[in-house]
RNA sequence: GGGCCUGUGGCUUAGUCCGGAUAGAGCGCCGGGCUUCUAACCCGGAUGUCGGGGGUUCGAAUCCCUCCAGGCCCGCCA
């Protein structure tokens, strides 16, 4: 209800002024929604804000009032407050499956995250990259986008041919019980150490980017299989932190099929292609002073020419492309955005995230220094099986275990997307373990306690009422669920949904302990019941789109 | 050196794109609340030069300029 009404309001007060923008702001306190038209008018007017104001609210009363919307003055500002008929409209729609959901989009959407170099376990900084796309496809969806989910398999850089190396020359054996990452990452570190004390080893990994460049068999061979086996090790991970995705693809395919070559014959032709032994791109016109190289001297691509055969791809394919990228990708993503314009074809919108790093500085995983998202999610599920054994001691320790394993995915996933992408942070064991206020275990727990109202009430009559100002507020932040979900599309920002989701929670919370609901009587218990129904449903939506787990127990 | 991002109470952070009515939360601190629908909760209190300075505007955390501090990038790596 909050869209139509907002809506309603706009094009109101557009035919009432001739203004295109007419300035509605939320309204704090004062209002649902306000306007501060007045003031831009009263230049043009010659006028008093306040005045016109006042004349705006006399005018437009007539129109809103069969609506349930008051309109009132307050100095300049134009107030406009929901009435009964919002309220109750606004819970009806809360109740419905699948409440937030905007209709069918017509428009295909791919989208790319996590993408990491399978050359070691996905690390703290990584999973920032898996949350926020994977909160960002789930509001896709909800909002009608057919979306696709795709990670890119870095399957031929040379940090895969380190690897290789290593697992050629190395002798390091798979410890028993070790996730193939793990053993990867070992492995990847060791012949990085080996390289760094003799730098002749680097002519031989060149040697294998040639050959696998070459498509020779034995050695695509190799590359292939030490990849998969990552690849198995960050499906785990993946699983466990609900980021699937439906297509893995890989990297060498664009090489193998021809469509490298292809995109390589069209850019030969660009007045800013230069081909010098080294073949590169000559971005200058776009602010770009580095040469975007492609091709190396000797003859091997580089990542970046696969790059843009794949997004040739999902360009076909699809009607939008959204690639979820580190901050470090910056200017590689400007310089793969901009080649795809030299030829005419449209440039992925690409969302930054800013760095993950320890207290003791960045990570690295060739140095060996990260902190496994694995170890992440075995502590906190540690933690969090303590905690719902302190408290729900009579459930068994199967049960116990489930809940264990939901609460630490909510308190993992709620508190890397509650943070805005553009903020750097420094991981924090302690705040990453932390499961009460502004965590997803709390938003979790405010489901649980809707659901176990429900279940006591049996059965009861639906009633569209908030009388309360707790009811009221409750409602009101009800309604903005698929605002909120539209917003987050819109701006590809998930940790709106966040911040929506904790407050929704907040409001519950304080409704739930100033208002009884089951020793209510009549009709005031069965509007509080549809309420609380509405909440919980909103409130499992909201849940949901942040990947997180709507418990009715815990 | 150049480019991008960030700077909001002791700590973490929303709000900044799209300027409006006393800057909103959490942690921590102080004080309250469990024979009452799950206390992973709730209520109250203290804590703010919105990095500094200039400017635009009736009005600036928000826009512009400048300076300072931190992060990231500037590879024939990805």
């Amino acid at each position: 209800m909050y869209i139509e009404t907002h809506d309603l309001i706009r094009s109101v007060l557009q035919e009432a002024t001739g203004e295109e923008d007419v300035l509605i702001t939320g309204g704090g306190e004062h209002a649902d929604l306000a306007s501060t038209v007045a003031f831009s008018l009263a230049k043009k007017r010659r006028a008093p804000p306040a005045a016109i104001a006042q004349e705006l609210a006399t005018g437009l009363a007539a129109t809103l009032a069969p609506r349930g919307v008051t309109v009132e003055a307050t100095g300049p500002y134009l107030n406009f407050r929901f009435g009964r008929e919002y309220l109750a409209a606004s819970i009806r729609a809360a109740l419905a499956p699948g409440y937030g959901a905007l209709g069918r989009q017509a428009t295909r959407v791919v989208l790319e995250h996590t993408s990491a170099n399978p050359n070691g376990p996905l690390h703290v900084g990584h999973i920032r990259n898996s949350i926020i796309g994977d909160t960002l496809a789930r509001a896709f969806k909800k909002s009608g986008y057919s979306t696709e989910v795709q990670y890119y398999v870095n399957d031929m850089g040379r940090q895969i041919a380190i690897v290789v190396w290593g697992m050629d020359h190395l002798g390091i054996a798979e410890i028993e019980g070790e996730k193939p990452d793990a053993y990867i990452a070992r492995v990847y570190v060791e012949a990085n150490r080996r390289i760094e004390a003799d730098p002749a080893i680097t002519a031989e990994v060149d040697g294998l980017m040639q050959l696998v460049e070459k498509q020779d068999p034995s050695t695509v061979r190799k590359f292939r299989q030490v990849v998969g086996r990552c690849l198995d090790g960050f499906r785990v991970t993946l699983g466990e932190l609900a980021t699937p995705h439906d297509r893995f693809v890989w990297e060498s395919d664009f090489l193998r099929i021809g469509d490298m070559e292809r995109v390589f014959s069209r850019l030969h032709r660009l007045p800013q292609a230069h081909d010098e032994g080294v073949f590169f791109l000559d971005l200058n016109e776009f602010g770009i002073e580095n040469r975007y190289i492609l091709r190396r001297s000797d003859g091997t691509s580089v990542y970046a020419a696969r790059d843009l055969a794949y997004h040739l791809w999902k360009g076909r394919n699809f009607d939008r492309v959204i690639d979820v990228l580190g901050a470090d990708h910056k200017l590689i993503g400007s310089q793969l955005q901009a080649a795809l314009r030299l030829i005419g074809e449209r440039p992925p919108e690409i969302v930054h995230f800013e760095f993950v790093s320890l207290p003791e500085g960045s990570m690295s995983t060739r140095a060996g220094k990260f902190v496994p998202a694995d170890d992440l999610i075995a502590e906190t599920r540690r933690r969090a099986f303590d905690e719902v054994t302190i408290r729900r001691p009579e459930l068994p320790e199967e049960e116990r275990h489930a809940i264990a394993e939901s609460v630490a995915l909510a308190a993992i996933r709620y508190d890397i997307v509650r943070i805005s992408p553009e903020k750097s942070t420094v991981f924090d064991w302690t705040t990453a373990l932390d499961f009460e206020r502004q965590s997803g275990p709390y938003i979790q727990y405010a489901h649980a306690r809707a659901c176990s109202i429900l279940e006591k009430a049996g059965e009861y009559r639906e009633v569209f009422a908030a009388e309360s100002s707790y009811e009221q507020a409750l409602v009101r932040q009800i309604a903005k669920f698929p605002a909120a979900v539209a917003q987050a599309v819109e701006e590809l920002r998930p940790h709106l949904i966040a911040t929506y989701a904790r407050e929704l929670a907040d409001l519950f919370n304080t409704f739930y302990h100033f208002e009884p609901v089951l020793r209510a009587e009549g009709e005031t218990r069965d509007a509080r019941l549809t309420l609380v129904r509405a909440a919980q449903n909103t409130l499992k939506e909201a849940l949901e789109t942040l990947g997180i787990d709507a418990l009715r127990s815990m």
